[in-house]
DNA sequence: TTCAGACCTGGAGCGCGCTCCAGTTCAAGA
DNA sequence: TCTTGAACTGGAGCGCGCTCCAGGTCTGAA
């Protein structure tokens, strides 16, 4: 008989900030393994669980699709997979390169405009200080 | 009678990446002005049109909703609404930092999980060394 | 024992941003 | 003149990622 610390819905929610539906969801969708259960049928999460749904929470916050996080936790089931799962991760990271760099690039677009407005924001209050002294 | 340059729908397309659909879309959703009509009733997109489409992109690839995009054109069409447009896009760009600022933190959780993986993968080829050379 | 409130399920619904479609019209080249 | 292909319209449909709902069950405190 062994004894592990779980966590109720209202837990793992608070902790990984998902919400209750969504963890639902990410069972029903196979992001994650079916949870376990008390005897009564509430879900009881493990620690194992929410580290996982760390990590999900790190995967989709940088924009990976269900459908691959999916997939990673299908090879994830079985442990002669690292391989695959690297270049998975490896083709994710660079992803979010592209995007970060994307992001990049159009902010200083963005920031010119800002700028632009600052100069015109400034000859009009040049324009005001004149017919002020006037 | 004065003359310009306009452009196709197809050429715009070519030029901005937007398809046809999101052009005609971005029309009716009211992120740009009314385009100009041939006699035929086919739209001329002046220089005008494919700049703004410009600024449209830029926008969008940061992420700024649609909704948005369209209070932004609304304040465009009156001259005298400089603070509110600068305030708009100062508060896009700051969004737009955050989401870089949050993309560079996953990222290196990433990361740190993709050297993870390496080091397995690693320690596996260790294992191949050591059962090659056994 | 009772009751509130957390949790359960299956399935419908939603918001966003397009994307597709059908049926029609226009225009340029052979 | 005919043909072909690009463009027109209004409206339906879609993919994604949740989110909400109804109707029922479980559980811990009073």
């Amino acid at each position: 008989m062994r004894f592990m610390t779980t966590y109720t819905p209202a837990e793992v929610a608070e902790r990984t900030g998902f919400s209750l539906d969504t963890l639902r969801y990410y069972e029903k969708a196979g992001v994650m393994d079916a949870v376990g259960r008390t005897a009564g049928g509430r879900r009881a999460y493990t620690e194992q669980d929410v580290e996982w749904l760390g990590l999900v929470r790190c995967l989709r916050d940088t924009g990976m699709p269900i459908a691959a996080l999916k997939r990673y936790a299908e090879l994830c089931r079985d442990a002669d997979t690292l391989d695959e799962r690297l270049a998975l991760l490896e083709e994710h990271d660079r992803e979010v390169q592209e995007s970060i760099d994307a992001l990049l690039l159009q902010q200083a677009r963005l920031r010119e405009k800002v700028a632009w407005y600052r100069s015109q924001g400034a000859s009009a209050e040049r324009h005001l200080a004149l017919s002020v002294l006037r």
